[in-house]
DNA sequence: TACAAAGTGGAGTAACTATTCCATTCTGTC
DNA sequence: GACAGAATGGAATAGTTACTCCACTTTGTA
């Protein structure tokens, strides 16, 4: 699905071996989801994730190539379970069924986290250049995903030939992004529905007939 | 324009007292926007503002003190900077001039930084309770300034009596806020732009004439 | 089954950082 | 111009954290 982080000539890893790094990225994943990148210390993963630190170095050069691993886990993570909708987001119908699974999504987990790639996007990006070019690699395809759908519905007639599939892929992007941040600091999936649905509403508009 | 985020009893300041603060809060808000909050020790605050551990102690209970005093004046900044246009937003024209504002502000900061207030909402808003809600408070002004302007609209007759000015200055922030963050993350405006466009194209759609 | 490579445990270190304390100097007011 | 309170300087501290090192155990393979 995504090529790993590290160009390293990657040691081979035997099975435990690579159960036990999967451990330490998810965990780092997890915890560094719910305090923030800072706020998640070395020490923290290793009691979570039940290694010692000679383990978390053994399997990473320093905490930047955990960062850069975690990044690559969520952009997985995030993409994965927004499937199969986000393979076929070929119709308005489509788009308002991925809505409503995002917005369901920011309640279950209590409007709390935002998305998990724009919060390490917003505390790592000025930061960490490796990391920022990783979390652009996900955003780009994330936008792959949603472009690829509303080309669909532009190729089959659905839309106009004058509509811009690209640019209306990232207006979703960017209200989804938009939103999740509003929702996070509001607590409330408000702002996240109105950017949505008005992005939708739009490309609805546009529809042949 | 905006009360303090302090509700302690502040001593009195002298006029030297009241210059040595706001030297510590604009450094420290100048410092945090370019390498984040956890990046920005006390002592980097201290030695770019050329003050002293113990000013910053006297003049703030503790860091989480300071931080909501660098939020409060970075929503000062950013709602300020947008002025007089934010005052006006009330008509296709003047969203339109807004719009080419704010990408210009990005394109002079070279696509860095991001938004001032969104990015330490996304640092902080899982962290800091208090910062949380200071930051809402933030956006809540942001948006307000917003929707009075399209509200003007639609008691003037330019937008249907149906059109939810409340929705739509919502949608807006939303652009700007993930089209900010997506400008932050690729190096490159044409997110924002594409977000914000939409958004008031959608509006201007609306438009009676 | 032997052995090289991979995996693990855990103590140790050097640097950093938020915060405190106290002595000294400056400001504004009576 | 004197005095109280505000402002400042700077050293000290206690806790945290990324990272290192080395001895020991497990795994896979020839």
């Amino acid at each position: 699905m995504s090529t790993e982080g590290d160009i390293t000539p990657e040691p081979r890893l035997t099975r435990k071996g690579r159960a036990t790094r999967e451990r330490i990225v998810t965990t780092a994943a997890g915890l560094m989801f719910e305090r923030g990148v800072a706020g998640t210390s070395l020490e923290d993963v290793q009691a979570t994730a039940g290694v010692s630190s000679s383990q978390i170095y053994h399997y990473f050069r320093d905490k930047r190539a955990l960062i850069r691993a975690v990044i690559t886990c969520q952009t997985d993570a995030v993409l994965g379970a927004q499937q199969p909708l986000l393979g076929r987001l070929d119709s308005v119908t489509a788009l308002r069924q991925w809505r409503d699974l995002l917005v369901g999504f920011q309640r279950e987990r209590h409007y709390e986290g935002g998305c998990p790639i724009g919060s390490l996007a917003g505390e790592l990006a000025e930061v960490d250049p490796e990391a920022r070019a990783a979390l652009a690699t996900g955003f780009d395809r994330w936008e792959a995903a949603i472009r690829a759908g509303i080309q669909a519905m532009r190729d089959r007639g659905d839309l106009p030939s004058d509509a811009n599939p690209e640019r209306l892929a990232t207006a979703l992007l960017v209200a989804l992004q938009g939103g999740l941040l509003l929702t996070q600091v509001r607590r409330d999936t408000s702002a996240l529905e109105a950017g949505l649905d008005t992005v939708i509403e739009h490309i609805a508009s546009m529809t042949v007939r």
